[in-house]
DNA sequence: GGCGTCAAGATTGTGTACAATATTTGCACT
DNA sequence: AGTGCAAATATTGTACACAATCTTGACGCC
């Protein structure tokens, strides 16, 4: 209805509805279906889905369709190990160049957090946290940084749906607050340790043993 | 001729003619024209176009046409400092991980590189150059990692066609040398250190001071 | 009844025609 | 001659039709 969107609106979409957990790893996105609900040809869409593809969202199977990927254990990991190597230095970056603006946003998305978590939107909740990560890269004055921050959350959120412990509360909300005052105070050594902590913080949450749950097929899963 | 290549084997040979400067920043890529060179159709052309378009190399602007990226001295800068947080580190592990086959792997990589060099294969050579550093990626077991390293070396290219200072020589052979021998020894320490100097010096040899050809376009070359 | 083969249906892959837009060229007018 | 507008050209954006491939269900055979 109302106005055709773009590719780029379609992929926004479907990814912020992976942010909020209302997509989910495994889903297939069928072109014909995601054209009907956007009202748009199946051109359009193959591009939102290519481009997300490239983000490492989806995997696109040949003939066989575009489903949200499923990371295995091991990507799981190498995600937040490479969060571990870009995000504490940026987070240095951004305590040396935040202003007061920045800190205002970044109050705001910590308020907004909290009020989620409040009315058990754990799904916006889940969104605005991640925007938390990349508004601290687009503080650093590091685009290139930034983009690769943003696939990395995308990622994250496909990790923590499929291996979060605890489905009831998000008690990370601390972190981000201690994070905050390091900025405020220009203090990019205590930034850069609280990133590093807070992420070690978010891996220790994961259950990254070996589950059954992350077969890829079935036929792996029946295999012997 | 013959048989029809797929999207991403007409992605992987822009990106390796892009490696060894066949192809230059600003350069535009007509759909007819790269369609007619593969012998494919225009909607083959585009999802290539938009994959080199995800990894930084093309700037696709609207209504106008694929161009390759003419990196800004700011991009330059941030694409180098993007390397120094994940390379460096990457290296180390490397270091640890690395097996006989690999360290004969990278061996013959530094050979063929010499040879590209003597006989005046520049472009030949700069492309193995930066597959020495994909190759310590892979070692390092880090896909996610590596992929971001490719883009970043792709980046490169274009920033060392636009902003290298001498065209005669490139006397980083040395540093690949000294690399190798480290990763050789499992010395993750020393490998670490020889990456972040080795980026270095890279940047060193760059000119990225605000010069007037880095204008995007004649009108704003043009423009008082 | 179980199993293999094959046909029907559904979904994605690709080429192409048409629409939208940008660029350039020519022309009239001052 | 210079400038502004307008038509012509060229290139990209989108939709659609057809081809290729996979999945599913049915039928016949053992």
């Amino acid at each position: 209805m109302s106005a055709p969107p773009s590719a780029e609106t379609i992929a926004s979409e479907l990814t912020e509805a992976v942010h909020e957990h209302r997509i989910l790893p495994g889903m297939k996105l069928s072109e014909d279906e995601v054209g009907e609900i956007f009202n748009v040809g199946r051109t359009v869409v193959r591009q939102a889905l290519r481009t997300l593809q490239h983000s490492g969202l989806l995997s696109i199977e040949r003939n066989r369709g575009a489903f949200v990927a499923k990371p295995t254990v091991k990507e799981a990991r190498e995600v937040f190990e490479a969060r571990a190597l870009l995000e504490p230095r940026t987070a240095r970056a951004a305590a040396e160049r935040v202003t007061p603006e920045d800190i205002a946003l970044l109050e705001r998305h910590i308020v907004e957090e909290h009020a989620a978590l409040d009315a058990e939107e754990a799904g916006r909740a889940l969104k605005l946290s991640g925007l938390f990560h990349i508004e601290i890269a687009r503080i650093a004055d590091q685009a290139t940084v930034e983009a690769f921050i943003r696939q990395l959350v995308s990622r994250s959120s496909l990790v923590i749906a499929l291996y979060w412990r605890r489905r009831n509360a998000m008690c990370e909300s601390h972190a981000h607050h201690a994070l905050l005052d390091a900025l405020r105070r220009h203090d990019g050594e205590m930034a850069e340790d609280l990133m590093k902590g807070h992420l070690l913080d978010l891996v220790s949450q994961l259950d990254l043993r070996e589950h059954p749950a992350q077969a890829p097929s079935l036929r792996e899963a029946l295999a012997r």
